[in-house]
DNA sequence: ATAGAACCTGCAAACGATTGCAGGGAAGGG
DNA sequence: CCCTTCCCTGCAATCGTTTGCAGGTTCTAT
């Protein structure tokens, strides 16, 4: 006999598979002695509860899926790295797959979990998603999910994401305080949602009353080329000392890198902050003020929520929508 | 009726379950009309296949554990990113924990997949594991396994890693080919395979006839810090001018961020090199020369053996230790 | 003594799909 | 007209576990 089983048990104790059943599952039916016999052979003949048999029976199989851009990305990594800490805690197993920013392999994947019988599906929809009837279609059959970080706003489902409005405007209002004359914006492509926010943020922040900053903005791309570029416009348009608050990390490296070679004192003679907080911001020197966004975390909270709704232990419906505390780590660049 | 099984669609067009499996499957027993039934029914039921069941009757998963020390290191989700691409390919879905660095960590998430039936696993293990008795009893037990990066050396499964030696060598041959009077060192913790593998290579190259070199090593951890500390360390011992090859990225960068502060020229006075190539190496100035570790494609590497095993291709046996090309990144820094 | 409670245990039917075997009908050959 | 062959389809068992129900034993209380 290959495997093990519940009946190799049952036959082995001449006992019927049910009553083994129960006393591996510690049922109150079954007498102490019974229990202890069937634990101790189900050690020695090394039995594996088959999961599948199992799973087909409860019509569940705690597996959540996790669908991202890239997992590669420092962010998504870190967010995985949450998920996997809170499933774990709760018993759940994840399982993986990357989109590579196409929304064709968002939707294979997606469907692959689905057909999976994944409890529940976690998701940062990629660059070239531009419909949401493939997420729409899975919610109405009753797929728990859950978005976080690049969320889809129209589908009533729970979202973890950071409030890039205020984040922004929280670091223009720290970079107002210190007094700079002029407070620059690099920003992203403003297509993407979050590029946008951060702008907006940015020029609410200005625009407070008391304040007589004026808006300078230079729109690029997100990359550390992108912000070695802008630097040279910014030169080019006469401003010579200011505070920058670049869209995101990459592009204030770019910046800086830029500025070094020009010998522009940071932060004295101008200032930069970036946004995400990647590793590398602590590296470079000097070490580059940023938002932290909490990657980890963003992970860990839409775990927990997602096996709470998975678990019916959701309080609020769908409507969550949670936008997590970013924190400026105000270090030497501005 | 809830779920859309293979006996709604059969009760529906009055045949029996076992047809509109073969339908479904495209037997060669079934008429080809009755298969268009079957199947338009079948879409317009929205039917999925349970894959529960269907694993159940086939004793196999099609899933793929990956068990790595920390998903969101820059290294191991390059892997992840790699063995997923292979496996989405192959029509496998790979399902991931983490052990942070635990042993204990490490062997319930191997036991938990030994349990949910994956039909192979990926582990690069863990800087705490001492033992391998836990991966040695699912060997005995037939689970195919596959080693990457941390490979545990004494079992006998295939095992995907780099060459630590020759890559510290070729490292080591391209300084002096450079002209550096000295050569040192920044080594790590020799506790650990890979380091004492980098130092050997070292040690190899600057012994070769004709060379006068004399080794100099300093060792220290693995961390930024310890990089800025050693080279305090060097300098104190009165090297000013010397080629150093740093066991890994953030020693190299630590060890660039004393220099700037002390005005060093690099490479003019000192060259440095590192080992990873992170990210960052590329973004600090001057852009540090280092070693390709290819995560990427060792983790496709991994997946593809690890496959072929599954499916009985495997044509060396177990035998497979595939040490992988690393590339010298030439940059700015040496 | 006996009803009732309290305990144990087993039967058998699920869960949903796959598959060896066999039955039934039609076509073709003798 | 009968037998064989080829198609098409269904029966029923199987994968390994779980669980409602019922049967059986022992014990307690009246």
């Amino acid at each position: 006999m290959r495997q093990v089983t519940i009946k190799t048990i049952a036959d082995e104790l001449k006992l019927s598979a049910s009553t083994v059943s129960r006393a591996l599952n510690d049922h109150p039916d079954i007498h102490d002695d019974t229990k202890r016999l069937v634990n101790k052979l189900a050690g020695e003949l090394g039995y594996r509860p088959n999961i599948m048999a199992r799973n087909l029976k409860s019509r569940t199989s705690n597996q959540i899926g996790v669908i991202v851009p890239e997992i590669r990305h420092d962010f998504f990594a870190n967010a995985i790295s949450g998920i996997e800490e809170v499933a774990y805690q709760k018993g759940y197993t994840i399982i993986i797959a990357q989109s590579n920013e196409e929304q064709e392999r968002e939707i294979i994947n997606l469907n692959s979990m689905y057909l999976n019988r994944v409890s529940g599906i976690i998701v940062s929809i990629s660059q070239s998603t531009n419909t949401e009837s493939h997420f729409q279609k899975l919610i109405e059959r009753g797929v728990k999910m859950v978005f976080f970080d690049r969320v889809c706003q129209t589908l009533n489902v729970p979202k973890v994401h950071i409030d890039d409005f205020e984040s922004a405007a929280k670091v223009v209002n720290y970079l107002i305080g210190k007094n700079y004359s002029t407070i620059v914006h690099f920003a992203g492509p403003q297509s993407l949602d979050i590029c946008r926010k951060r702008k907006l943020g940015y020029e609410e922040a200005l625009g407070k009353p008391g304040s007589n900053l004026k808006s300078v903005v230079i729109e690029a791309g997100m990359h550390e080329n992108d912000g070695y570029n802008s630097m040279n416009k910014l030169l080019e348009m006469g401003i010579e000392s200011c505070a920058i608050f670049a869209v995101n990390d990459p592009v204030a490296v770019g910046a800086v890198k830029r500025m070094k070679e020009l010998k522009i004192d940071i932060p004295g003679q101008m200032g930069i902050v970036g946004f995400s907080n990647n590793p590398i911001t602590e590296m470079i020197t000097p070490r580059l003020t940023t938002v932290d966004q909490h990657a980890f975390e963003m992970g860990q909270k839409a775990a927990e929520i997602l096996i709470d709704e998975i678990e019916g232990k959701n309080l609020n419906g769908n409507q969550l929508d949670i936008k997590l505390e970013t924190s400026l780590l105000i270090r030497e660049s501005a």
